[in-house]
DNA sequence: CAACAAACGAGAGCAGTGCTCTTGCAATTC
DNA sequence: GAATTGCAAGAGCACTGCTCTCGTTTGTTG
């Protein structure tokens, strides 16, 4: 972390440390997809990596900082699942195509790791509260599509309008996004609309209702076919968006 | 003391049975107040009713059975409040001001149940399948929302259509929900419009996304004013039924 | 009315949990 | 080499869901 003293060896104790930290967070995450984040045993966790329960809080002082560590590593794995098929759309241009990437590559994450899904955006363990650390990688997928559909609307495709039954003050709810936008340097001009802001924020919540819904099985009975399903969402979510 | 029992329906333990059953069931309603679903402690709730734990095992064979109480009692009570805030409704040819009571009173019925909101709609609880008695609980709400944009339908409100890059077989995906309609007895006529069915569907996925994120905190930094923020999205999710 | 069976509350006990504290050993630093 | 620090292990606390046994109460039936 020292920028000036990187030269120093790091000890065998340091490297030991920094392994075994890593072979916990491996079990733990293991141990993830065979029950739920509130059943999330350190006991178990330890006895996987072949230590004794104590032996674990030299690691990681309760488990909620385990958890903390797991949230942080699992948005990241699904921030970059979801950016990589962005990223491998040939025509950069074609932002319908992007949309369609990123949005699939979230439902795929999702339906692999299921209980990371809901680790992520599951109801809150309860008496957890995550801590500011997770904040950034949380934002990774809604910064990439907000990216799409900023690129898009400065590439000519006109923003949406607000119906004429829609509250006041919608734009003023949505600042804060379009701060953020702002502050991560999205969008080259000053400001996104906001109504195209409020809508991707939509949209989002779409894709992740329909991703929990499928996953909790609230749609057994509705829908049959989930993968064509979500495809026709995100196409009408792109349609919806795009003009 | 068996002079004054005349009701030969109801024997005085059957009917401390029920009572008592009704009096578990409200304290573990209460301490699901204060902990999550997966950290509901029948010790506690058994404590709170002045009983031992293991006579609680007496009206419920397992923790699991007393969620599955708790669950159809929620699913219940909140299917009644949206089912009511819909018939207080004075004009009932007013689809738009059905549709956005309706929705107002889910997201306040779930603010004012967080915990109980989380059961329901929520990661499931590891280790624990909602039986058959929950589905149709479950599906007040959306059976009543279902019930507003057909009649709206039938009144003269266009369906929408589907947009160009809608993959095929999203009708028969949803064809599911469409014979759930028909088996609920909603609809005059024989079929309503799988677009219509689908977009409805994907309305209520929004609706569940969006009181989900508030409630969990997804839209922090995001989004300002909750309440109005959510108004938009129901006007702009019946603007796009309607439209 | 008496006898029997079912239902019941209480308690002990089992295996498991998160977490704290102490103990003795090994690695690092002075 | 001595002092300090990091570490794994174990015991222990208070808690969990759940099972079993025990004596008592309630309801039914002969």
């Amino acid at each position: 972390m020292n920028a000036a003293t990187p030269a120093k060896a790091r000890t065998a104790r340091q490297r030991a440390r920094e392994e075994i930290t890593a072979e916990i967070l491996l079990a733990a995450r293991a141990r993830l997809a065979e029950a739920g984040p509130g059943e999330l045993s350190l006991r178990a966790v330890a006895r996987d990596v072949g230590m004794v329960s104590s032996a674990v809080y030299r690691y990681f002082p309760s488990r909620d900082d385990l958890l903390t560590a797991l949230l942080i590593s699992a948005y990241d794995e699904l921030g970059v699942a979801a950016e990589a098929a962005d990223d491998a759309v040939p025509d950069r241009d074609d932002p319908a195509a992007r949309w369609t990437a990123t949005c699939t590559a979230v439902r795929e994450w999702a339906i692999a790791h299921p209980h990371d899904y809901a680790l992520l955006y599951g109801s809150p363990v309860s008496g957890y509260a995550a801590p500011q650390d997770t904040i950034v990688p949380a934002t990774r997928v809604i910064v990439r599509l907000v990216q799409i559909i900023v690129a898009a609307h400065e590439a000519g495709i006109p923003a949406p309008v607000a119906p004429v039954g829609a509250p006041a003050g919608f734009d003023a709810a949505v600042a804060g996004a379009r701060e953020a936008i702002a502050r991560f340097g999205l969008g080259s001009d000053a400001d996104a609309p906001a109504e195209l802001v409020g809508r991707t924020l939509m949209a989002w919540t779409t894709i992740f209702g329909t991703i929990s819904f499928e996953l909790w099985g609230h749609l057994v009975g509705s829908v049959e076919d989930h993968a064509i399903y979500y495809s026709g969402v995100v196409a009408r979510l792109w349609d919806d968006l795009s003009g």
